[in-house]
DNA sequence: CTCTTTTACGTAAACGTTTACGTAGAGTGG
DNA sequence: CCACTCTACGTAAACGTTTACGTAAAAGAG
């Protein structure tokens, strides 16, 4: 077994009170019993066991981070951002993934109303009424990555995707093309969904040209098969668009692919432009333009926020919206 | 606050030992007093104290897995595996991220110690003496997984990378390739590295095929970049070949990558085969052949093994070598 | 030198559980 | 009806810390 405080006190011939002052340096030690003790900690290796100072301080320095996958590729990047910072902080990182079962979400969330968990990050999902209901009894603080809630008061950390998708399209009509067509994710969904699709119908309406809904692909989701499936459908509802906004990465691959098997060269039939920036991005062939958002940087933000509440005992703070960028790689080209 | 079970036992007319009792299932309380209390708890919302419980218990029912890297897309997987097996076995994961860098390894363990795991799975890195030395004095059960050591005896979950490695060469020669080079990791690496040069060495020997220094790139990682770089070497320095063997998937990508942006058809002119089968892999254009490791399925089988020793006791199980399988795509083509 | 303040401790309670032990009452066998 | 065994509890200690409170000695003020 591992020693104790007791241990350490009893062989540094002081109280346990005291050893307890010298390690979170409290006042009441003289320089001699602070030398004392600390030889003796280095000598047994005792290190401090954070349950029992999680019981009695109702701090256990870990936080939690509910996402809906761990498959898809943009957990990777925010998980980074999140656990860095975290881990800077001094705090653990506890990982759940729901699949976006909520079910299986209310009993992750039971379990780490369990272990105390400090905090939530809550990623890339739809906040819930039970969820948000849940963690407000928790009462410990929350905030939103990459998702945000119109029915609670609860902080996030997003880029403007309308805004970003706005970016995209008008990217791709300064480049001289006229005829654009999206495929978007679900126009259900309120978060990555409509935003996404108001941009461009936006960026369209701004530029003077008419929107028609044959230029539109709904899939259901972001992944590569809606790619593959929205790009078959685009080419044949509307053969003479000569740009794409992908309403994601992945989105993009599954387009880019359907064109490689299909004789149809990216970017001179047709350019696309994909959304996110996910790290493999580059290494697609040719390397996808996209409209970036910061992703680690994501992570890392939603992190400090957590920090900033749990340390200010607010219960809410600034939303940051973080800015994207174009990066311009080969899947566009100037229409000539 | 929270409700604690002095709250239950006080509203129930009970002592806490009861409460205790009928949460645990242990004998001695009666059908009535059973319902009395899970009444009450219902109707505070009780839900109790990990950390308590881990105190008393020394469980925390929480397993600390290292990655050396978030990024790698590797881990992805890897997670997905492990999260899904230990919350099945009611446990949660911390993550941890070394960034392969001793010191920070060392802090980890530190912080994962004091936090008292209950195990740890070490991922897809050297396990140096120093962290052997210290998991091992705290005394908790630790499996490898995509790794394993010659030092030490620490159980681990792989692919025999040696074996596979060899039926990927012997893929390429049964395709009537007998020009074959390879563009491997660095070859001071013991685990990912010299074994995958090994079988490939081997294969070629069985085929009865002289093995050339100039047929291999050693690269200094497993990434993008290396890809992109040893196909460039590669391609310079032994023209001949018809068939690749990437060491990984992300080097094949590096690879196709050059050959795109130098006008070499894959498969046309030169066959890769890649290694890992990343999600990513049939996003790839064209769709990468790869032999492929079951990562998630590695994943679930560490968790199990730290579950098992963690239940038995024991400090050792027996190591799992899971099967590799060849992932017919379509950057390979028979030599005409 | 005396009185007060400060310093440097020690003692013990508290955090929320589990569990060994004790005990009163019910049940059982003869 | 007695002796015994169960059953169904309650009491209190323990897990490893932090911290409020008490106190003796040292330091400082006059």
């Amino acid at each position: 077994m591992a020693y104790t405080i007791k241990d350490v006190a009893k062989k540094a011939g002081v109280s346990i009170a005291t050893v307890s002052r010298v390690l979170n340096n409290q006042p009441g030690f003289s320089e001699k019993t602070k030398k004392k003790v600390q030889h003796v900690i280095e000598e047994l290796g005792y290190e401090p066991n954070a349950v029992a100072r999680g019981l009695i301080n109702n701090k256990t320095h870990t936080i939690g981070v509910l996402f809906p996958e761990l498959s898809s590729m943009l957990v990777t990047d925010f998980l980074n951002g999140i656990e860095t910072m975290a881990h800077e902080l001094g705090s653990s990182v506890i990982v759940c993934h729901t699949e976006a079962d909520g079910e299986k979400t209310m009993k992750y969330l039971q379990l780490l109303n369990e272990k105390r968990i400090d905090g939530i990050i809550f990623v890339s999902a739809i906040l819930k009424e039970e969820y948000y209901n849940y963690i407000r009894k928790m009462g410990i603080p929350m905030v939103l990555l990459s998702t945000e809630s119109y029915a609670y008061p609860v902080p996030y950390v997003k880029v403007n995707d309308q805004h970003a998708a706005y970016s995209a399209t008008k990217y791709l009509l300064n480049k001289g093309h006229n005829k654009i067509g999206m495929i978007s994710g679900s126009k259900d969904d309120l978060i990555a969904g409509k935003p996404r699709i108001m941009g461009f119908k936006m960026a369209l309406k701004d530029s003077g040209i008419a929107f028609t809904e044959d230029n539109i692909i709904y899939s259901k989701g972001f992944g590569f098969q809606d790619g593959l499936d929205g790009m078959e459908k685009l080419m044949k509802q509307s053969p003479e668009i000569s740009a794409i906004f992908a309403a994601s990465d992945e989105i993009a691959f599954g387009a880019l692919s359907f064109a490689y098997q299909h004789g149809i060269k990216i970017p001179d039939d047709v350019s696309i432009i994909g959304y996110d920036n996910l790290s493999i991005a580059e290494m697609a062939i040719p390397p996808l333009t996209t409209v970036g958002q910061p992703l680690i940087k994501m992570g890392k933000t939603a992190a400090s926020m957590l920090f900033e509440m749990l340390e200010s005992g607010n219960v809410f703070v600034e939303n940051r919206i973080l800015p994207h960028e174009i990066l311009e790689r080969e899947t566009v080209r100037e229409k000539r």
